[in-house]
Parts: structure tokens; C-alpha cells; sequence
DNA sequence: CGGTATCCTTATCGATACTG
DNA sequence: CAGTATCGATAAGGATACCG
């Protein structure tokens, strides 16, 4: 028998197929700089804009805005506008976003984890050149 | 005391520190196209050069001579230079790696399984504008 | 308060050509 | 075979200003 190691895509390739494998399409949406870090703060519960902004401090709104809505086109956030003035909009995780977050975690411990590791890694490597 | 559900981030701010939170740095890393996929093709063992550029089809050399470059500075692959004509190079995980395809394969199942709600979610947006 | 529009700088990535 | 160097196109992202 042939004792190949499946690897846990069944391919990896891009070029032949119009829509990219799973993992390429989500890869393409969270591979940017803030998309993981929204889902894990609205892993806290509903939050304003405002409240999304200030905790994770260095985004712009900008950033902040697209970023809520592509989440929202992919029907991972809900978003909520209340009639009031000055105006609220809640921005909270659909069950499609909560399902999100077991992976989201599994990745979160391993960098809490392992940073350490990689810093000594690079440490290392920079020192032997 | 306040019932505060807690992200799974201690903190996101990236403002006030010098090295970033883990989870930051390490997307800082996956973050871009092809790490991941990198990690994933080794996931299914030690492979060459040449392999992995023709599993992952359409990684140019260039990036994925950069990706390699860098997961074994960050300590997550192993690289292997034989002595030979034509030269072998081969690459293979760490156990620092492999501890990586833990999160790896569980975003990976979550992209199976999810992947046709958010194309669903997608075109239901388009439609309502 | 909660955005959007515009501009601009920088980083990413691919193509190509070349080397050991 | 396994890369590296150089260049250029593109896009991501930040700053700012403005709007409902």
C-alpha cells in the first residue's frame, strides 16, 4: 500500500478552476490585515462602530468600514441601524460568523503558544546569518 | 463584577507595543496568498522544490522561494541541501510546523464546509443591491 | 456617530533573465 | 534543479476631508 500523506487540500491549484477551492476564496477574505481581528472582537458580542474602532485602536475607520463590509456580503456580520440621532449601528456575528470562531481560537492559542518560538527562531537564524 | 464576554484576544491594539500581539504576528505572516498553502503542501510530507511548485501550479518561483525563505527563518520548515548534481533540495516541516497544521486543517474544514453558504451570502447581497 | 470619497504612499507580487 | 536579482504593474492601506 502506498503510505502517501494526504495533504489536507485536495488541490492546491489555482490555475484550472473559475472559483478557487475553498480555502483559496477564505484565504483571499481573511489573509488581509484586520478581517481576523474584526471577527475576534465581534467574537465578544455586539458592537457600534465606534466601540470596534477603539478596540482595535491602530485601524482606521476606513480600513474599519470595508473591512465590516465585505464581512457583511459574505454574511458573516449582521449589520443594524437604529433610527436615532446622533445615529447607533450594532454590528454582530451571524451564526455563519460564529461558526467561524472555533477556527479562529485554534489559531489564536497556537500563536499565543508558539510566538515565542518563532522569535527565537528568527533570533537564531539572524544570528547565524 | 462585569460580565464582559471576552474575545479571544487579550488585546488587539497594536499601538502601544513594540512586538505586536502573537495572534498580529503571526498573520502578518499567513496573512499573505501563499504561506498557507506552502504549510499545507508540506503538511503531506517532505517534498522538493520543484514538487511543491508544481502542487501549488500557480505559486511563481519567486514567491515561493520567499515563502520557504521565511517559514524557515520563522522556524516552521526545515531545508535540506544535498550535495549532488543536479542539486536536491528538500523541505519538510519542523515539529514547530506540524503543530501548525492543527489550526491549518481546521480553517481548512471550516472553507469546505462553509465555503457555499458565503458564495450563497454573496450573491444574496448583489441581488438586493 | 457612522460612515464615504479622494488622494497618495507603500508593499506585494509576477515576469523575466540570469547563476551555481 | 534550485534558486536570486531586477524591474514594473497592481493593489492594499493610511490620511484627510467631507456628508447624512
Amino acid at each position: 500500500m502506498s503510505q502517501v500523506a494526504a495533504a489536507p487540500f485536495s488541490s492546491l491549484s489555482g490555475r484550472h478552476f473559475e472559483q478557487p477551492c475553498p480555502i483559496r476564496d477564505v484565504l483571499d477574505r481573511i489573509g488581509d490585515q484586520w478581517t481576523f481581528l474584526v471577527l475576534g472582537a465581534l467574537g465578544g458580542g455586539t458592537k457600534r462602530f465606534s466601540e470596534l474602532a477603539r478596540e482595535i485602536d491602530d485601524i482606521s475607520r476606513q480600513m474599519l468600514s470595508r473591512t465590516l463590509r465585505r464581512l457583511e456580503q459574505d454574511g458573516l456580520v449582521k449589520r443594524t441601524v437604529f433610527a436615532q440621532v446622533p445615529p447607533r449601528v450594532d454590528y454582530e456575528l451571524t451564526p455563519l460568523g460564529r461558526s467561524f470562531l472555533g477556527p479562529l481560537e485554534a489559531l489564536v492559542n497556537w500563536a499565543d503558544e508558539n510566538h515565542g518560538a518563532i522569535v527565537d527562531a528568527r533570533q537564531h537564524f539572524a544570528e547565524r546569518g
